[in-house]
DNA sequence: CTAATTTCATAGTGATTGCTATGTAATTGT
DNA sequence: ACAATTACATAGCAATCACTATGAAATTAG
């Protein structure tokens, strides 16, 4: 008899030997380990020992390199809608941009995390073997990219901004912003530094206030 | 006797069988690869192939593979003085930091040179093993920071800028839009995308000019 | 209990890493 | 011609790479 087969989260597994380890804290381990060292300059044997479990239980738990990768990615990133919503929930589009600016800054400057964007940082180059890994890293920061520019031309049909407003590279230049905050977080800027750079970068939206 | 080692130069030198490649050429060729694949993802058999000679002839002319690259940076970045006397010689600090951006959205879109900036990708991240190698870049771009930090108050000084302007936040956000645009080059922006997003950036400078 | 299932730790796999030992080829100095 | 010097190509070094085969341990189902 042909039986379907079904996907047990971890939490409804009833048969079999447990997990002797906490998966969520395991990933978040790796998580630091690939925003702190990148995704081909971090070795399995990096990760076993940042995450406390032998190389063969990565790979059951997570499938190969890239996946546990990419599943670091998107806890790092969080849902895409909640960016959205956060955008959209912002009085203005110029808002929006200054609350993502600030939270880089201050994200980026972690006392308890690796300096710097996972994102920026740890696909920014990388041999043409995880060329596919850095389309996936590419992708979300276009994604957020393309959420404050949706962001921005509300705002210009709504008239808070001109109509000649550029929000193509009102957006991109918001990002470019972000992506140099976190080069110059791992360069060693403080905290104050990278906010001082955000209050600087909000000048070029003072046309639009 | 003891005889002083005298250091001569590939041109100078006289006996023993000669090179049998350009050791300039060779040397742009193992540039453009670091810039392609950054510094720690690429391996000795790609610069091999890229530079057409064999491992034994790249360690003999260039010592190892970290000596490579910060030659090959040194090559990509130039002379610090050249950078220093074209933004000292531009009319205004705004003006030196317009010419590098422009420079900067037209160098990181070539078409025949990899997409981005060698000293904002190829050491982006990376193993603690290549620490002193990521730390000689973020020198570098903390070099062309400070000319341009210098510049700037300079302009305050001569009354060009005002007396409360940041010297120091202005210089780096430019810096920063700089990072962004190499991130943004790679991901795939155009020229274009990347001389409007310069234009957006210096609409900062608004209020002083 | 036994059988079935899943995870565990040990110990590897072949491939690739940066780098080099070795002997030969090509040039100059005498 | 011959020694000295330098660069060449071949081949291979130990270490690390991502990944896995294997069998024992720990759990649930019946």
């Amino acid at each position: 008899m042909i039986v379907m087969e079904r996907k047990l989260s971890s939490a409804t597994r009833k048969v079999g030997r447990p997990l002797s380890f906490d998966r969520d804290a395991a990933l978040e381990r790796a998580m630091l380990t690939f925003w702190r060292y990148g995704y081909e300059t971090t070795s399995i044997a990096d990760l076993t020992s940042a995450m406390g479990i032998t190389a063969p239980s990565i790979y059951a738990a997570y499938g190969d390199k890239k996946a546990l990768f990419l599943e670091a990615t998107r806890l790092y990133a969080g849902d895409l809608n909640t960016h959205q919503t956060a955008m959209n929930s912002a009085p203005t589009a110029r808002d929006a941009a200054y609350d993502l600016l600030v939270s880089a800054a201050t994200a980026f400057t972690g006392d308890t995390t690796p300096p710097g964007c996972l994102l920026a940082s740890a696909t920014a180059s990388g041999s043409s073997a995880s060329a596919d890994v850095q389309a996936a890293v590419a992708d979300i920061r276009r994604q957020i990219g393309n959420c404050l520019c949706a962001r921005i031309q509300r705002d210009i049909v709504d008239g808070i901004l001109p109509a000649d407003a550029d929000a193509k590279a009102l957006s991109q230049m918001t990002i470019a912003v972000v992506q140099g905050l976190s080069v110059l977080a791992r360069d060693g800027a403080s905290r104050d530094d990278l906010l001082n750079i955000a209050e600087e970068a909000m000048k070029a939206w003072r046309p639009y206030t």
